[in-house]
DNA sequence: GGGGTGAATGTTAGCGCTAACAATGTTGCT
DNA sequence: AGCAACATTGTTAGCGCTAACATTCACCCC
């Protein structure tokens, strides 16, 4: 008896050394109701003893479910993509489902569906896309769509059940934060043209000013990166005209922080700076900035959630309407925004 | 003919479509040898036809290789781990492994491998775990070690094939740098003490010093986060003692950087500061960080290159010594240090 | 006491694939 | 021509598991 060596045990080895038949292991197994405590306990007891394990694999191919789902990230030395993935993970962790995970160095439709197409060979059962542009979602709505999928920051996705942060709701209070304070207008330096989260908080922080009859001025389109914040911030500096500046993220909101502290440009005093994303840094800034925080993880694990409904939905059509979950954003107020210069 | 519906296609579906057997469907998928071109060509486009996919499950039920890698990954919100984890994700896929990733909240031994167990059920052949602490690096080496494991900055793990960044050279470098500008002793905001990161650079500071006859002042250990750099720093700062600062990581150094611009105290002008990491942020801080840079990618890269080299190497048996690949680190200068005040 | 009921277990048949072997056809060489 | 060697293809068995059905047994009620 004891331990076979030279292969690992099956589930035949331990249905012999219990006394039962294979099949009666796999009940145990699958917690199926009539078998009795005793019997339960001496198979129980024989797969401790021989460190038993089931066969993933041979347990997919009858049931049809691996029990992994497709994660398509990219861009995790972010902040923000990096949080949505460990909520991701957390999330389908806590039901059950295994996660493989492809990252993308660019964002585009074609990387996305051979990505796709990566995690298709593995049987993934399901999607998760984070989709931060606005040809990725189209592109994924033009999938055959054999398993679901779910798009996350997928802006407002016309046939794709998406999670997603508030943006147009971020951009606009933190515009209205800087009118409150009151500034006669908002400049904008705004992410790359092609971003959802660029385009939403775009929309917000216009919706704000003309709300409040103020001008609109052109919005100066960045890369994300904290060096073309410096750029349009030294910029805006040398032109002395606004007075509060919305940045659509925290990064770039330090270039300029930057940019205005070399050409003597004082903030809060002179200039109010508001950011986006509320990454760790942010508190410490040069001021303190203050900004629009995203909660990544609950983004991430209503992805998750969404996604295990519709595949553990026994009713197999498609809702009209695909489920669509908008996460609010929050307002962090610190130092760098304060009433405009009288 | 043409596409079956109810149920995707099976190799037998394949075969039947170009007049073969699904034995020779299977060698035109695996690249096997013997096959008339003319034959290949008729599969082929069969497989086209019917948009055939071969079932990962049966196939690894048979070859006994899944194909999958887990990775135990924590605390993916800092830029380290989560390049260090991209980096592994790309050389996987590049040689055709998936990914399946389990990130920690809390780096314990017991959560490791709790993770490691998840992991087995689906089967993964192999594991690379970041082991940034004491703790789980020799939790690691007890563990009953079915399947290969590497270690990724595992600092010198005895008995387990490491790679990691060369800690002890980046601490050394950061350190003889600012004695090189002339100051008398270098203070040190570390990490915590139980991360081996931050023994690491505790050790290459503590020997740049030794070997320049410098005081050793006491290491003041963080927690890795800018806020922990801020109370240090502003300790620091009334002390008026330290002339340069090298501390472990750059989120600390901008925590450092705040305090110090609060009392008063100029930098570079009073009081070097150098960080580690070289997170995307450092070079705009005020003022704009020197640091120790880390080629996380590298990293990944390795980690992914030692474990595929034991699970695709013939012989079985595990080498006396392990593999320990150590990746240099590389020093950035930018404002933050000056020559010593006189 | 007999038959119906349901709980507990066993037996059998695949899931879709690859490995091993068997059976052809094809070539080159004596 | 005839045979060996090899290239090409087909046939069969089985990987380890679960679903479906079959069997056994205990129990209950009229």
């Amino acid at each position: 008896m004891s331990v076979p060596v030279g292969r690992s045990p099956v589930m035949a080895d331990v249905a012999r050394l219990a006394g039962v038949s294979h099949q009666t292991v796999s009940r145990v197994l699958n917690g199926h109701p009539n078998v009795r405590a005793e019997t339960q306990a001496r198979v129980q007891s024989a797969i401790e003893e021989l460190g038993y394990r089931r066969n993933s694999s041979a347990r997919a191919l009858v049931t049809r479910r691996t029990g992994v789902i497709g994660v398509v990230a990219f861009d995790t030395t972010h902040y923000g993509p990096a949080q949505t993935l460990s909520g991701i993970e957390h999330a389908a962790r806590a039901d059950g489902y295994f996660l493989s995970v492809v990252t993308l160095q660019t964002v585009t439709r074609e990387a996305v569906s051979e990505a796709m197409d990566y995690l298709a060979q593995q049987s993934v059962e399901g999607y998760i896309v984070i989709a931060p542009k606005r040809a990725v979602v189209e592109g994924l709505a033009d999938q055959p769509a054999e398993r679901p999928v779910v798009a996350v920051e997928g802006g407002e996705a016309p046939d794709l059940p998406v999670v997603c942060v508030d943006q147009v709701g971020g951009g606009y209070l933190a515009t209205r934060h800087l009118l409150d304070l009151g500034h006669r207008t908002v400049h904008h330096i705004a992410g790359p043209g092609d971003w959802l989260e660029a385009e939403g908080r775009i929309a917000g922080w216009r919706r704000a000013l003309e709300e409040a009859g103020a001008p609109v001025p052109d919005p100066l389109h960045g890369d994300w990166r904290p060096r073309s914040g410096y750029r349009i911030g030294a910029q805006l500096a040398e032109e002395r005209e606004a007075t509060a500046l919305f940045v659509a993220n925290d990064q770039m909101a330090l270039g300029a922080l930057r940019a205005l502290g070399e050409t003597g440009v004082r903030v809060p005093d002179d200039v109010s700076v508001i950011g986006f994303d509320d990454i760790p840094e942010s508190e410490f800034f040069t001021p303190p900035l203050t900004t629009v925080a995203q909660d990544f993880s609950e983004v991430g694990r209503r992805g998750i959630g969404l996604l295990i409904d519709l595949l553990e939905d026994p009713t197999d059509t498609v809702p009209m309407t695909p489920a669509r979950s908008v996460v609010p954003a929050r307002l962090v107020t610190r130092v760098s925004t304060a009433p405009a210069p009288v």
